[in-house]
DNA sequence: ATAATTATTTAAGTTTACTTAATTTTGCAT
DNA sequence: ATGCAAAATTAAGTAAACTTAAATAATTAT
């Protein structure tokens, strides 16, 4: 599959999701920064291999197999990017373009040794879902931002997204495991102020954000 | 650079440094699995660029600049194929193929990461040298490879060509560090016997084959 | 309902990186 | 020195992934 098709999978994969629509011509042109006619050539090709629903005039849609492919890029893409903060300290605004490049050039092996050396994580730096080998993703509405609960409840860990180091550290030191209850105490402005296993604790949100929950 | 281009330059330096020759149509054409007919239409548009000198029927040669550049892409090749051993714990066989995938879309500063990363390695798993950031070889002729060292010789460590965590550890576990003094005592089928502090170490030649010597 | 606007497709052309087939040049054996 | 095989180039063509411009279909605004 070329770079080309791969990133024409994902866009629509991205507009269905993002924007909650069926792509048309018009959308996919402006993500991908091309013509209009290279769409409507692209999808032709690509509904003759089946990755594509084309009709004339109609959006574009993802065959059953087009998802999966799509979903696929999207794990080694979301992988990469933390593979590059994690172990090559990238910082964020860094990241995005290389994982762009690299996620056309991982072999399954690759992949899989990927997803490994980083445990099988399930969500990305920015917080986005990874999907699985299955393609399945992890199901995110379950979850809740720790940083946008409400004062005065409990919640249990789920998922801790270990986008740096330093949340990894600060997660350790302080007991943030999956499993463990926590109380959120205080809402302020860029800090909340949390109970964890009867020790207070003042987090700043963007340290909130990574870490999910479930209401108790 | 496309990746023909970058491929194109690779081959060109491979053919000068293996084969002690200046490139013809027809090696280049059969190392890059193409036709003669490519070769020339690649070795005129490059010749505009000036990445190669290039008169019909000559040979075909690297510019300064082009030479630059393929060094670059075979520091990128080699720089991979350590870490894809050393983190994602590739064996030999596995790591060329992706290599030389992620050879083309690796960033100046992914570059500079995975240097940083491997510490600035000098040689790849095969014993090859890496460039570095100047393009400057490490001048492998003037180390000796202490697996075909002479008995009863002093030596000085110069270099160890970390392959593996297995080789890594072994070093750091008994003393191998660049600098350090070791006296080849015995030389026997796949063993060598050596001291280094004052301690008798045997190792095998499978691990000495990456410690690189001068002779004191 | 129809005109105007917008979206989409078609047609024709471009560039890159190839191919095969035909032609030309080179270098070597005699 | 020349004749010929091997090497290299040229010519013509292909496929992928684009482009622009023109044509057509669909949508919307009145």
């Amino acid at each position: 599959m070329s770079v080309s098709t791969e990133n024409f999978l994902k866009a629509i994969y991205k507009i269905n999701a993002e924007e909650l629509e069926s792509a048309t011509s018009t959308r996919l042109a402006q993500r991908l920064e091309i013509s209009n006619a290279a769409i409507t050539d692209m999808a032709q090709n690509m509904a003759r291999k089946g990755m594509v629903k084309y009709k004339k005039y109609k959006r574009i849609e993802l065959t059953a197999r087009g998802k999966v492919l799509a979903l696929k890029i999207i794990r080694k893409h979301r992988l990469w990017e933390l593979f590059l903060i994690r172990v090559l300290d990238y910082s964020w605004h860094e990241v995005h373009q290389d994982a762009e490049m690299l996620e056309h050039q991982t072999s399954d092996l690759l992949l899989e040794r990927l997803d490994q050396y980083l445990e099988h994580p399930a969500f990305d730096p920015h917080g986005e879902p990874i999907p699985d080998k299955e393609g399945k993703l992890p199901e995110a509405e379950k979850y809740l931002n720790l940083s946008k609960c409400k004062e005065g409840k409990n919640y249990k860990i789920i998922k801790i997204n270990p986008i740096t180091n330093d949340v990894t550290m600060l997660c350790k030191e302080y007991g943030f495991q999956p499993g463990k209850d926590v109380f959120l105490n205080k809402k302020y402005e860029d800090i909340i102020e949390i109970i964890i296993e009867k020790i207070k604790l003042v987090i700043p949100v963007s340290i909130a954000r990574y870490l999910y929950v479930t209401q108790n």
